[in-house]
DNA sequence: CGTGTCGCGTAC
DNA sequence: GACGTACGCGACACGG
């Protein structure tokens, strides 16, 4: 992950007050308070302010405001922002309140009458980096990319993003000193800054770093080839010196910079209560309560330089019970670096090192300390790539946090730390960190005090964590689940990731055009059959062809308009072409802009392959979902699709082995109900869906159509999806009352089936949550809406869970196995995907045999360990590609 | 010009 | 309204 910026030296920060007041004013709902005051930029203001302090840490701050009346620009230049209307009465009203946070914060605010804020800043900038201060200027404003220099950078907190001169370099095409020369030719529409007509950024960026400055530019007009340019330079030659004076900052203002006066000194918190009671913003007077890690203040933290110094800390905390750490990385999954390393022990011990020195090390290496760290795995493939292999036992806070409610969103630590311990952490978020400018400064390696001080109490915090989750996981009967399964599995999946897929990329590029040639066509024969251009991606624009402009019959609506989906246009391409052509149409433009364009886009430059993110706390039943790029989602349908699965390829010398659950959950389904005829269909190693269809068609087996045995089949998903008549009905192509009796029958014929279904819905009524075979849990508050909707999609919700997480239960379980037996009997076959039923491997074509034999045996085996009382089977499929090699 | 939402379509 | 779980694309609306 990245890192934030890097000081041996004091910061000042410099707030652009002015322009964050408008920010918040008119980026924020219209908030107010029960005066009726008015208060989102009162509000929007204060956090960012406390999001600076908190995060940022800086050693000195000031906010500098605009003062009111003319200033040296509008004697100059009459029109000078003119355009800009007054300030509407809703701010004005809060801009005292916001004068007095500042002053509550205890921080000093600059203004001067006659200079706007950007020269006050650009003033104080230059005083403080004089004295040897780096200077961070807080503003979303482009215009100050002017005062950029080595020591001198632009945060905008909006967007955690940090500008330096390269981002100016990027931005302007010049360095920070020429920005004022750009703008003079190009304007500025915010400022009423004419610049030179007719000259947009590009000509305006070209001229400059051709010629240098304007002035250069003007003597030397000769040289500029464009006739239109040349006659616009000498047009308004003077246009453009004014607006290079208007929009350089002057540095010269009348004030004076004292660290002592902008030094950060904690505010005294009564005042700051009070304010934050009279504004009514409880979640701020929430976020100045005491903190997590009170016992592990920044001074508390021991920063590591030497090895001796992490061999003493090694020394005592390998004795205590747990050590929780927290890594700071650069750069993303498998690439990442490890950057910083803070760690906190069972003593109460804090260590921060910049560096992975040998002893601290060795810690990862012992076999009964409790490792700790909330998101574990980035952080096992950061400690691999730096050679370090993390040993069991691990306790992932994050895991912990999701298997006690996986249905909500997102599980930062943040979030869990005041879940759990009802506190909050000291340096705020320690998950995502905004990407300093690079090559800014000298050591790059090194992580700020900030940071350190964050990564710390991260730290703390997770050592915190651990007792609590246990107790909690335990009560929950989930403790075993977590020890057995979810935290064994972390390294499997790191190792997955690390292996990556390989990808023909030659292969794509040449079905990328193809589908290109393809697509043309099909839009031309598309607008002949419409009568004109249109958009068929969009679906807007589609409707108002087909429902307005053809007059084609709408089926159903979505919340936005007329729906133009599969389905519907399935249905109205019995009354004209067009609908049959969008189809294809739409089928392989969603294949070439989903797959085949963007997978080699994250083939990683390294390694060559496609390294996906395999996550383990997101899908609230217990599967894993996969990004960046989704590897659980690729067509295994149609030409085209294929053609994608063909370019998901082998290394040389070796082949791919998929070996694949077969009917995992109706399976489940057989083992949960204990129904007789279905556990005799999987003894008995019959065919599920042929065997439905003999119970619901009451026909012998010779009689059942392929039509028939599709339906079944749908009905068997349906059962697993918690099935309504309507659902099934529009699935099969039936009438209601034709599915209805379906699933009736279904039930009559399966009546262990229905007696789950119902037991399963009356115990997580009552429970508030459903469990799977090995004690996953779910709640589903949606049982007790009241809407009668929201209750339906509860019930499928409780009925679909335990089989769903069942089996992923035992994959999970099939997984580890499979790993670790590979690891010592056939090191060199790599896992290198799971799609919730299946496991894809690459195997030296001499050991594919005895790959075969051990995926097969322990994929099957996982199942008496769950306890199954259904028999197993696992297909195998081999090829050089994905496609030949799927079962 | 970037961000969030929607419709849609892939997979199991 | 409508059958579970995901991810991600392009279009669009919206607020700078």
């Amino acid at each position: 992950m990245p890192t934030a910026p890097f000081s041996a030296k004091r910061t000042l920060y410099l707030i652009d007050g002015s322009a964050y007041i408008y920010r918040a004013y008119f980026g924020l709902p219209a908030l107010s308070n029960s005066k009726g005051l008015q208060t989102n930029a009162i509000y929007g203001f204060t956090t960012m302010l406390m999001k600076i302090l908190r995060d940022r840490r800086p050693d000195g701050l000031a906010v500098v405001f605009d003062e009111k009346g003319p200033t040296q620009r509008h004697e100059e230049f009459k029109a000078y922002k003119a355009h800009r209307p007054e300030m509407q009465q809703g701010m004005r009203d809060q801009i005292p309140y916001i004068h007095r946070a500042v002053e509550t914060f205890g921080i000093p605010a600059v203004r001067a009458a006659g200079y706007e804020a950007d020269d006050l800043i650009g003033t104080l900038a230059r005083q403080a980096e004089a004295v040897g201060f780096e200077v961070v200027i807080v503003t979303g404003d482009k215009d100050m990319f002017q005062l950029l220099t080595p020591a001198t950078r632009i945060y905008d907190p909006v967007k955690d993003k940090w500008f330096g001169e390269a981002e100016c370099r990027e931005r302007f095409g010049v360095e920070p000193a020429r920005v004022v020369e750009v703008m003079g030719l190009m304007g500025d529409t915010a400022d009423n800054i004419p610049g030179v007509k007719g000259i947009g950024e590009k000509t305006a960026m070209k001229l400059i770093a051709q010629f240098g400055t304007i002035e250069n530019l003007l003597v030397n007009l000769d040289e500029v080839t464009a006739a239109k340019t040349k006659a616009l330079l000498t047009e308004q030659a003077e246009n453009a010196r004014l607006s290079k004076r208007l929009a350089t900052i002057q540095t010269d203002c009348p004030v004076n910079f004292d660290p002592e006066r902008f030094k950060v000194v904690p505010p005294p918190p009564e005042p700051l209560v009070a304010f934050f009671r009279e504004m009514e913003f409880p979640t701020l007077l929430k976020a100045i309560q005491p903190s997590v890690a009170n016992d592990a203040s920044p001074t508390e933290v021991l920063v590591v330089r030497d090895e001796s110094t992490a061999r003493r800390f090694a020394d005592r905390s390998q004795h205590s019970d747990v050590i929780a750490f927290h890594c700071i990385t650069d750069g993303s999954g498998v690439s990442a670096n490890l950057q910083g390393l803070a760690m906190r022990d069972g003593n109460g011990q804090t260590l921060f090192a910049g560096r992975l020195f040998g002893p601290l090390a060795e810690l990862f290496g012992h076999r009964t300390l409790l490792k700790a760290a909330h998101d574990l795995k980035p952080a096992l493939l950061a400690l691999l790539r730096t050679g370090v292999e993390v040993q069991p036992p691990c306790f992932d806070t994050m895991i912990a946090a999701y298997l006690l409610n996986p249905n909500r969103r997102g599980h930062s630590l943040e979030a869990v730390a005041l879940d759990v311990l009802g506190a909050r952490l000291g340096g705020g978020q320690v998950e995502r960190q905004a990407e300093p400018p690079k090559d800014l400064f000298d050591q790059p390696n090194v992580i700020g005090e900030a940071d350190q001080a964050k990564a710390s109490e991260a730290a703390a915090a997770i050592r915190r964590l651990v007792p609590a989750l246990k107790e909690r996981l335990s009560e929950q009967g989930s403790w075993q689940l977590f020890t057995d399964v979810e935290m064994p599995l972390v390294p499997v999946l790191a190792e997955i990731e690390r292996n990556g897929f390989k990808l023909d990329v030659a292969a794509l590029a040449a079905l990328s055009k193809e589908l290109e040639r393809e697509l043309d066509r099909m839009m031309t024969t598309i607008t002949g059959l419409a009568g004109g251009e249109f958009n068929v991606n969009s679906p807007k624009q589609l409707a108002t062809v087909l429902f307005e402009k053809l007059g084609l019959k709408p089926l159903r609506k979505t919340k936005t308009g007329y729906s133009t989906d599969e389905d519907t246009l399935t249905q109205l391409a019995t009354q004209h072409e067009l609908p049959a052509q969008i189809l294809n149409y739409r089928s392989l433009s969603k294949l070439k802009s989903t797959y085949v364009d963007a997978l080699p886009e994250l083939v990683n430059p390294e390694t060559g392959r496609l390294h996906t993110s395999l996550n383990q706390t997101v899908a609230a039943t217990g599967r894993l979902s996969s990004t960046e790029p989704n590897l659980q989602n690729i067509p295994v349908k149609g030409e085209f699709g294929l053609r994608i699965r063909e370019a998901f390829i082998a290394s040389p010398g070796h082949t791919l082995l998929c070996a694949d659950y077969s009917q995992i959950e109706p399976r489940i389904l057989a083992h949960l109900s204990q129904d007789e005829r279905l556990l005799k269909v999987f003894e008995r190693g019959e065919d599920i869906h042929m065997a439905t269809a003999v119970e619901i068609f009451r026909l012998p087996p010779e009689e059942i159509s392929k039509e028939m045995r599709r339906a079944a089949k749908s009905v068997v998903f349906g059962i697993v999806y918690g099935i309504s008549p309507f659902g099934l009905a529009a699935n099969i192509g039936v009438t209601q009352q034709e599915a209805k009796k379906y699933i009736d029958t279904y039930f009559e014929r399966y009546a262990g089936v229905k007696a789950l279904m119902d037991r399963t819905i009356a115990e997580a009524k009552e429970k508030g949550y459903t469990t799977t075979i090995l004690g996953r849990r779910r709640p589903i508050p949606e049982l007790h809406s009241s809407d009668p909707a929201q209750r339906g999609f509860g019930e499928r919700m409780a009925v679909n869970s335990p089989i769903q997480g069942s089996a992923a239960d035992l994959i999970k379980l099939a997984m580890i196995a499979v790993s670790q037996k590979l690891k010592v009997e056939l090191p060199k076959t790599k896992m290198i995907l799971q799609v919730h039923d299946e496991l894809i491997f690459e195997t030296p074509e001499k050991e594919l045999e005895k790959a075969k034999q051990l995926v097969q045996s322990e994929m099957v085996a996982a199942g008496p360990r769950l306890g199954l009382s259904v028999p197993l089977k696992v297909d195998l499929g081999v090829g050089k590609n994905w496609r030949s090699a799927h079962p």
